[in-house]
DNA sequence: CCAAAAGTGTTTTGGGTACACCCATGA
DNA sequence: TCATGGGTGTACCCAAAACACTTTTGG
């Protein structure tokens, strides 16, 4: 009952204000501990693990569905969002997943359901401060958790595969400063931003080339030094300019 | 009656075996005449021009409808494909121009017409032998026409901007060999590359630096001599080599 | 003073640009 | 032989890569 008013909470009572056969998955990468995460559902008493989403209102456009997605599961507002790919293949409409999630919520199951259709899903790639964001579930889940992205449960249908895509996206915009921008604090040093690289595109890079490559990019400004405490050269702090 | 079983005919009798609100658009590049061109439909009697599109069957892949829409107005198969983006503003739910449609077409009119609902549309961009098209237009066409890409009729909704992106795609992947592979014919000289190159990017390229460039991308080789009948050097041919 | 991390300098390489120059061809 | 388009060689610039070297810090 308290829970119907939660922006949080889809309302089953009323699928008929959403677009039918559509829905917008999004891939939510934090970086944390030197490693990348993304923010997974896990489903209600089922072991299905998937990746946040959810369906476009009639009045709603398609970039503001996938915002509003983004601002449920993670608390947070601009964010950072891009649509990368759209997913239609058949061998996505496979009902059993859901039908699981439904009858273990003791959910009415008929086979027109919204719910159970064949969906075609826009994949939405979202980077957001980690430490920032308050992971919340949705009506069917358990949980919302950060896992590394090496390491993800097995998830569902074809979520696998669009997080593959969003990586090969990520990675291949590896240079827009926005990535660091907003996977990092304000200010970091060259090791934090090299470590990040590092992390996304899974491969050492050599040091003094990478920091030579940033500076020379222009992007970056530097500050004060940093007091690491640690026995050796206290590194300078450095911060993305804002746009001119 | 006799057009009924086309299948570059919509089956306006049973619109319920496709997917409700999501459509497939094209943009189809071909070139001639040294000039980027694209496909485009003008409807009957109504003045309303349109990139090509079409419905996704239930029971049909996202990319095999797009596939389809391409066979259907150009006669060809194995067509370079590429989904490039998917368009879902509201602005871009507009019934007015398909109700013009199909009032000058004496079709019923209802609010609830499966024609005049919203629509998200994923964008397709692809790229085909110009000389081997031919254009057929749709149940609701007039015709199916080539235009230059700079010089395009007014398009109905968003179409002028999913014209952008895919040119903007376009010019971000020049480097990729199947563009001339798919737009040129089998072999072609330097220079012609190099003005379909020029064309596309909207610039004028060095020369030499081009044909430098070209050959160190080692994707070409070159064949033998052509006989141009002009007051100069004949220049070679090249052609694309295979996938290794 | 040593180890470790951070920062800077130097050299080499390779692609991109610019331009000079040569080649082939038909008028 | 001349104009024109095609092909090649050379010089220059700049960014990336590789490596040497210096600087800073705590132990």
């Amino acid at each position: 009952m308290e829970q119907q008013n939660k922006s949080s909470q889809l309302p089953p009572s009323d699928w008929n204000q959403y677009m039918p056969g559509i829905s917008a998955d999004c891939v939510i990468f934090g970086y944390h501990d030197k490693e990348l995460k993304i923010l997974i559902l896990e489903y209600k008493q089922s072991g299905v693990f998937a990746l946040p989403g959810g369906f476009i209102r009639k009045d709603e456009a398609l970039d503001d569905a996938a915002k509003r997605v983004l601002e449920e599961r993670t608390g947070l507002t601009r964010i950072y969002l891009n649509q990368f790919h759209t997913f239609g293949n058949l061998e996505r409409d496979d009902p059993k997943p859901m039908k699981t999630v439904l009858e273990k919520n003791d959910m009415p199951v008929s086979d027109h359901h919204f719910l159970l259709q064949r969906f075609i899903s826009v994949g939405y790639l979202a980077l957001v401060d980690f430490k920032k964001v308050e992971p919340k579930p949705d009506l069917f889940s358990d949980s919302c958790l950060w896992y590394d992205a090496n390491n993800l449960p097995g998830l569902m249908l074809d979520h696998q595969q669009i997080v593959q895509t969003a990586l090969k996206y990520l990675r291949s915009n590896i240079n827009n400063h926005v990535i660091g921008q907003n996977l990092l604090d304000e200010t970091f040093t060259m090791g934090e931003l090299q470590k990040l690289h590092e992390t996304i595109l899974d491969e050492k890079l050599h040091r003094t080339g990478f920091h030579r490559k940033m500076m020379l990019s222009k992007s970056l400004e530097r500050l004060g030094k940093k007091k690491t405490g640690k026995a050796h050269r206290s590194p300078f702090l450095y911060r993305f300019k804002q746009k001119v």
